[in-house]
RNA sequence: GGUCCCAUCGACUAGGGGUUAGGUCGUCACUCUUUCACAGUGAAAACACGGGUUCGAAUCCCGUUGGGACCGCCA
């Protein structure tokens, strides 16, 4: 490409990433990574309403978590700031202006209820609800005497009528609109801040922004943009408009049907890497044939397209999620994966300044864990200092003679030892075997229960390791 | 309701005029492991429908149906 490309993330701080923000972040970071462009993170703030402190920061850090970057933006800087739209008022105003004094935009004074009410009767007739163009009447002086007498006003976009607008989307195609139905959009509200429309179009074009990628969303608003581009004598940038994220029943992804914040899934132990893998192929895919499932960010930015993005909505499957992050944590840096795993360890007993101990515990569960909050579940057996048997029936094993007679056996072999590793472990029990002649499940099963007060769990080697000389004795001398 | 978008196994998807329509998750079975899990092997499971175009359509075109998004002084 002869230009720099120069993308945007441009989410409006509402305190928490989206699954579906992530994904339109990862694809821009990842598109501007790949060609070497700029990835810029712009603050879409112009509805005072909807103020959330502490957004920006929370937001900015949990993409930085996932690994997705920012060349300029609040807190990187560059040369086409200020970041945030609501200290760019002033630019508005300047463009809206000129707007107006073209001849591409007028006054209109409704109050809000009227237009509820304007939308009520176009609603009753079975009509699309859009302005009905009628502050375009207004004649000359009608506007500056409303505009003396200080009636709030707002700003509207003059739709030029009977035009088709036609735009050439990067994973849509061909996508036109009749002007007819595009509403004469509110540009400047009444309390003087831009709408997301205006703002966005003056803001991509002086940050020198050339892909345009965001949800389908926002597909339906496209012309207002393109007559806005149009009215200001500018290029329009290049559009992607990537599919929907969904629920399981196709609507697009919401709270209301389970976690959505991207803070939610980290919390729960999701690794970094697993939630951008699972993300990325969420609507995209390397194709070709091509039939490999994970992806390093690295992988990500070297193969990504946007001509592979996907048409159609994606389902959000938890369940391939939990499978790709149980990859991931059987896979991962078992030093790495400790630091990881430290905070989930508080509340179950274990010591977790003892991180060899840790660590060995991590490694013989690791296989059973989907997601990283799912370990005090497993490491019970391990802090506990008095087994509790899982369901009583597992009593009775307990107390078959063959049984009692094993379990005693290894508990003096125990006693033994200076101190208890796996192997000595096995060796103890085969020795058990041979000289009390009790084997197979009669064996096994008792002390398994006995050691760990279920039928089954990880290695009972490594489980006996981890326990030591001191505590496993004890477990098994309790039921004799 | 209007406009726009979309349509391959239950889910994510490959393929894109001639394929036994491939892979992954999930499900089921078997093997392995004296447990569960892991791993391995296998199975069930899809081109929404109707018309064209063509020697030949899952693939291209049109329509139908179905689904979704948007229709705010939100973004």
């Amino acid at each position: 490409m002869a230009n720099e490309v120069r993308v945007r993330f441009a989410p409006s701080p509402t305190g928490y990433v989206h699954i579906g923000s992530l994904r339109t972040a990862l694809f821009n970071f990842l598109f501007a990574r790949h060609y070497g462009g700029k990835n810029i993170l712009r603050i879409e703030d112009t509805d005072q309403t909807r103020k959330v402190e502490g957004a920006v920061e929370n937001l900015i850090g949990s993409l930085e978590r996932l690994g997705i970057t920012f060349d300029e933006g609040p807190v990187a800087g560059g040369d086409f700031g200020p970041y945030f739209q609501s200290e760019r008022l002033d630019i508005y105003k300047k463009y809206c202006s000129e707007l107006l004094q073209k001849g591409y935009a007028y006054y209109a004074f409704e109050t809000s209820e009227e237009l509820e009410e304007m939308r009520r009767l176009q609603q009753l007739e079975g009509k699309q609800t859009m302005y009905d163009r009628r502050g375009r009447d207004l004649s000359e002086d009608e506007v500056k005497e409303k505009l003396a007498s200080g009636a709030p006003s707002v700003i509207r976009l003059k739709v030029p009528l009977g035009e088709e607008v036609r735009f050439n989307d990067l994973v849509k195609g061909t996508i036109k609109i009749d002007s007819d139905i595009v509403d004469d959009q509110i540009l400047l509200k009444s309390d003087g801040f831009p709408t997301y429309h205006l703002a966005n179009v003056i803001d991509d074009h002086l940050m020198g922004i050339t892909h345009i990628i965001r949800g389908e969303e926002w597909i339906t608003s496209v012309p207002k943009h393109i007559l806005l581009y149009r009215a200001f004598g500018w290029e329009v940038p290049a559009m992607a408009h990537v599919p929907l994220i969904l629920n399981r029943d196709k609507t697009k992804l919401s709270k209301r049907q389970g976690d959505v914040a991207v803070e939610d899934y980290l919390r729960k132990g999701y690794l970094r890497e697993a939630l951008v893998n699972f993300i990325a192929l969420l609507g995209w895919n390397p194709g070709e044939g091509d039939e490999r499932e994970f992806f390093a960010m690295d992988d990500l930015i070297r193969e990504f397209s946007i001509e592979r993005v996907q048409t159609s909505g994606a389902v959000f499957n938890p369940d391939k999620l939990n499978w790709m992050n149980n990859s991931y944590i059987k896979d991962y840096d078992l030093d790495k994966l400790t630091e990881l795993s430290l905070p989930y360890f508080s509340g179950t007993g274990i010591d977790t300044s003892d991180r060899e101990r840790v660590r060995m515990i991590l490694n013989t569960i690791r296989v059973y864990l989907n997601k990283l909050d799912e370990i005090p579940d497993h490491v019970k057996i391990f802090s506990t200092e008095e087994v509790q048997l899982e369901k009583d029936e597992l009593r009775q094993i307990l107390e078959a003679e063959s049984s009692r007679k094993a379990i005693g056996a290894l508990a003096g072999k125990l006693e033994d030892l200076d101190k208890l590793t796996a192997d000595l472990y096995k060796s103890a029990v085969a020795e058990v075997q041979a000289e009390t002649g009790v084997k197979g499940k009669a064996l096994f099963k008792p002390l398994r229960i006995a050691l760990t007060g279920s039928e089954n769990g990880p290695e009972l080697p490594a489980i006996a390791e981890i326990l030591g000389k001191e505590k496993s004795v004890r477990f098994l001398k309790r039921w004799l």
